[in-house]
DNA sequence: CACACTTGTGGGACCGGTCCCACACCGACG
DNA sequence: CGTCGGTGTGGGACCGGTCCCACAAGTGTG
């Protein structure tokens, strides 16, 4: 790479002219091929370092129709789990030399399309569409014509498209089964929005209930997965006939509810308990000490990592889906029934 | 963009033949020439529709020695500011056709090396660095030779780097002055490690109590920027003589300040007010309700895209800091001094 | 009616790499 | 001692665009 403003950048041909061998060589050394002379070598890094050179990105994946690079779609960076989801990528895709690049597409639809496209353009060599997101016909495109990989939504199935996501209704049943063990009856829920990752766990919600024979006192009410809604979706509740447990949709959800028994008078976990899902940062806090369902976001983002580079390597293989086994951590927000 | 495993994929090549003009008349239609005849116009246009012709970025950066891509290397994605700063960042980029892409250089510090030089490498437009981030030669050098602003961390100082923060010390002021306000004396701060914004925190605090005629009721503790830290410095303050009032570096230490007074048998706000700083989504939880310091991320995002394309425009025009005021948000974490 | 001057078009060098192929050189082997 | 296989090297086509230049029309002016 040259200074700002030089005319003549450091190419290839700059380092090879100075090491006195021809470009195809410095190209190998680049690669790490063992077909050089370790003198070759030895001149090529020299005067690498000499001339401060970087290869070109552009000029290296144009000749050798690969980028070592990965596109991450993710639909909203605010949600916490997204960070251990990629930190787990990141280094396990690090393995493989390759390395990920995240675009957020929460604010507009139409941007949504503009960052895939983006990702497009380059000839990314693979795709991780992260998180419940309205399935477009360009994402559907793009993880068709590309290898991708979908984490964490399991809405779009397609036959060359893995998916990894985490076990939605075993960690609806370590919820229940924790409550239930702690003497509670009256367990009602907070169910998200029309999305297959929280229909599975409002069915393990219903599923387990059943098992423990509580059928009677299943009680659902569905809220999007805001705070806000969490909120609203608990004033109802606790407006009549409060529960003495309620399992939500997600963290952010439930300390709405939360903030709802308050203001109903209500103690946590005394009048009542509270168990989350996603084991957030949110949940991890003291202040708010949810007890909550681990989706374990980092494995997930390392098998999403391992599913990506097996399909970039054997394209056609027949779609997997695999599902990361929850676990529950138990914190201050749930207590024996009163 | 040709289907998975054709031969033959689509190029401008491929798109001129079907449309019977020359590759030139092509590449004035996706750069949106005037000088093409509506005629040519419409037949390439139509040709890169039936075709699903997408143009090839590395080739494109190459010939045209620009990318419109500006990648942006943050600290730790887990600061909540970080998510309207990038939309902010995003949009206002889009607006002059650039896009950004994000790498999150938190896990270790060779990866940050290796996320630089990935941006470095395919000849990114532009950089921004956000966050407070050890300062390596790898960031200085690439930060000098590219078009870059800081945001959000006022520890590097480069002749031709911007700057764009939000203003430590007069949100420390504000912070400081509510709770005057409310009639507290003894209020304490709960201060950050070694990094400017963080003095500049605790320096405005200490301005504003001497300001206030409470010059000796100044109390600082210092924390790393954890909610473990936040606990630990909270346990230490309310174990002997407690303040009444605690400002702390930011949201996360707060809610773990607070947590610690609440183990003490303080209650917040009637025994302590807390005032946070980044109002994150944290603070605005109403399980949390921390009155808090707004910095702006989104209006920081909004500057730093603008300081930055012009930088682009004018690589070497002096350096500029800017500083975005911020705004107090007052919630329910205070109140009059008992 | 010769002369600019504008407008649309095509040709081809070029960006900075990769990768295939040809070739020179080497010791080993029948 | 000619032939063979392996090893290191250089040359050059190629990837898919951009952009400069030349040039053919069409338009207006003295």
């Amino acid at each position: 790479m040259s200074p700002r403003g030089s005319d003549h950048p450091v190419t290839l041909r700059t380092v090879a002219e100075r090491a006195g061998v021809s470009k195809s060589s410095v190209s190998r050394v680049l690669q790490g091929s063992s077909r050089v002379s370790p003198e070759a070598r030895a001149a090529v890094e020299a005067a690498i370092v000499e001339l401060g050179y970087r290869p070109n990105a552009a000029a290296q994946s144009l000749g050798a129709r690969r980028t070592k690079t990965i596109g991450v779609l993710v639909n909203d960076l605010r949600q916490p789990w997204f960070v251990d989801f990629l930190a787990g990528l990141g280094e396990r895709l690090a393995e493989h030399d390759l390395h990920a690049f995240v675009a957020d597409g929460r604010l507009d639809r139409g941007l949504d399309d503009r960052l895939l496209h983006a990702f497009v353009d380059m000839r990314v060599d693979g795709l991780v569409l992260a998180g419940t997101m309205p399935v477009t016909d360009t994402i559907r495109e793009a993880a068709q014509r590309l290898p991708a990989v979908i984490a964490g939504m399991r809405d779009l199935t397609l036959p060359t498209v893995d998916v990894v996501a985490e076990d939605d209704a075993e960690g609806a049943r370590l919820a229940v089964e924790h409550l239930v063990g702690l003497g509670h009856e009256r367990i009602a829920h907070i169910a998200g929005p029309d999305a297959e990752v929280f229909r599975q766990r409002r069915a393990g919600y219903e599923a387990a209930m059943r098992a423990a024979g509580l059928g009677e006192h299943i009680r659902v009410v569905e809220a999007d997965i805001t705070e806000d809604d969490g909120f609203a979706c608990g004033a109802a509740l606790f407006a009549a006939d409060p529960p003495t447990a309620v399992f939500t949709v997600n963290d952010l959800v439930c300390t709405g509810a939360m903030a709802a028994a308050r203001d109903a008078s209500l103690s946590v976990p005394e009048d009542v308990s509270f168990v989350g899902f996603d084991d957030s940062s949110i949940a991890r806090m003291r202040w708010v000490g949810l007890t909550s369902v681990d989706i374990q976001p980092r494995a997930v983002g390392e098998l999403t990592a391992d599913l990506l580079v097996d399909r970039i390597a054997e394209p056609d293989r027949p779609a997997r889906e695999h599902l990361v086994a929850p676990a529950l951590r138990v914190r201050t927000s749930t207590a024996a029934r009163p």
